[in-house]
DNA sequence: CCACAACTTTGAAACGTTTTTCTAAGTCAG
DNA sequence: CTGACTTAGAAAAACGTTTCAAAGTTGTGG
């Protein structure tokens, strides 16, 4: 293990002072082309790695940006952190992950580590809607991107998908296709996800009725018992909308058990389009939502904010979610 | 936005030195009760928080670690980065993730940032088999941990999962199924996991003949094309052990489609049990890696290394993998 | 009542950068 | 050739902690 080798090494091996080692680390175009490159040599020669942590103390800036997220194992919060993953590693932040699991003391002392790093600013799916712990990091000069969640402010980016867009589509792609009656298989109601997919279904059917089945859990065995559920009580509606893919995955297994078939007797959409939606027995149609997508402008806005704070405009966008029609409801 | 407080803010609140605010902080026992208290109360007073930078700075080491892992969309990966994430955060370690995407420059790139973070140690499933970079990290006093891969040196922790038994057990399950003729569809065999998979089928076997498969990819889309050329070349196998679940989901889906029946025509096995396997049509019988663990225990190993270097001792553990049985083998 | 040990607390230096101020050396117009 | 102006680089002062030797405090036995 040799001795850490500092910028100061690297000075006297260029035979200049370590403010310009610093300056040609940072702003090269300060330097002439001369010292330039024997720095640049100097640094080579000796392997040098700047030392980030007492970058960030003197400059009073890191480059660290922290991504909270509510389900590390949702593949929804997978395909975002990767895009996150992909934009903030093409710009030189690292990213410091952490996962609330829901739990809103796990997040709360997430957050406090993620203050402690002194990140830059944080990325986060709120798992609930009290705004003051953001506030809080706020106030420390952290700026925050909501993700998947509209800001209710207007000096605050937030990147989101409209649900009840969604929740529209989904059920008008079902009436289309000559269902008339229609089932919404969700997650647990406080979740403003499952609720503006409510919404959104309702709307689409103006005043028809729907029948809502709520279970505790969005996982692939809870598809599975709303389906045993559904057939036990011996009506069947001509359409299931579940209010995601994992609902969904399970709801078409436990509907081919019992030998009905989809979508011959009963026609399925899932939501989120992950990508075992279309490797399942009968590809499942879905509402795709631009997670990729989500996680990489979230994280532009956020660098924007960090690196141009005084050209930088506030935004809340909304992507538009969209229709796979696979044979689940062919 | 306030302006900073600082330990020397906390310490003249408390009547007491900065130094012993730190110790408060850092080796409470050093301190009286008394004192402990007000210093306590002091930092709850005035919100402080330590900062990070400045610590590590000072101290030499840093409380976060480095994840590089080769694909986060993989739910393998994700399970991994969920075990991780679970201890890191309760010991009060930051995970800076990373995600080489197969890339080696990328992974290089990666690592580099990490370097700068001077993290305290790296858990790492390396990309290729070359550890030159993971000697450099070494050297710069980064402890570095092997995941799903084992170590070749004694000096190195490191956590896997027997992929040879694996391939054992898969095939054998199939063979005491009654199975007499047997495929093996797999990724690319110069990774090291398909390769020793393949090992461990062919030992199962005692000699008789494996028909190889290999696709480029280990996603489902490559499983359903495998399936088929397998039936366009007319001569289906008794039972097919595919590399991993996302083949195997291919694979399922392809085979029902032609009509073939699983598990009646051909039993079907994958690898890794993901959530998806319990999940679909039929259900999946499958190899279970402990991932989840195959993470945790990566991190206590690495943790322990850095927290207690003289206690520590090297441990190259290999996990078993376990069979599970569902409807495609039955 | 003193000497001594055991335990607490203090104060200043140090960690490796960045930033700001300042000097020296060029450059150019008149 | 001078003086104003520009530019490159040097020197030193921070940034907010931790550490460590030294000083201070308390308690104990003789």
């Amino acid at each position: 293990m040799h001795s850490p080798v500092g910028i100061r090494d690297v000075a006297e091996r260029a035979g200049v002072s370590p403010g310009t080692v610093s300056n040609v680390l940072n702003r090269p175009e300060k330097v002439s082309a001369a010292t330039r490159a024997k720095v640049e040599e100097a640094v080579r020669e000796l392997g040098f790695v700047r030392h980030g942590s007492a970058s960030t103390l003197r400059a009073g800036h890191s480059k660290t940006i922290g991504l909270s997220v509510i389900d590390i194992g949702n593949p929804f919060f997978t395909d975002v952190t990767a895009g996150v993953e992909e934009v903030a590693s093409e710009l030189g932040y690292a990213v410091i992950l952490s996962n609330s699991a829901g739990s809103r003391t796990k997040e709360e002392r997430n957050l406090l580590v993620l203050a402690e790093q002194r990140v830059r600013g944080v990325l986060i799916t709120p798992s609930d809607e009290d705004p003051t712990r953001l506030d809080r990091l706020r106030d420390r000069g952290i700026r925050v991107v909501l993700v998947d969640h509209p800001a209710h402010r207007a000096d605050q980016c937030s990147v989101a998908v409209n649900d009840i867009v969604g929740g529209t589509t989904a059920v008008s792609h079902l009436l289309s296709g000559g269902a008339e009656s229609i089932a919404y298989v969700t997650g647990p109601l406080t979740i403003r996800q499952c609720i503006d997919r409510r919404v959104g279904a309702e709307r689409a059917l103006g005043g028809a009725p729907l029948r809502v089945i709520e279970m505790a859990a969005m996982t692939p065995r809870a598809g599975q018992q709303a389906a045993a559920k559904m057939i036990a009580e011996g009506d069947l509606p001509d359409a299931i909308f579940c209010a995601n893919d994992l609902l969904a995955l399970g709801m078409l297994r436990g509907l081919t058990h019992a030998g009905v078939r989809v979508p011959d007797d009963v026609a399925l959409i899932g939501y989120d389009d992950i990508d075992f939606a279309a490797a399942s027995a009968v590809s499942l149609s879905s509402i795709r939502q631009p997670t990729h997508q989500l996680g990489r402008v979230a994280t532009e806005l956020l660098l924007d904010e960090c690196d141009h704070p005084d050209t930088h405009a506030h935004q809340q966008i909304m992507f538009q979610p969209e229709l796979v029609i696979r044979e689940s409801t062919r």
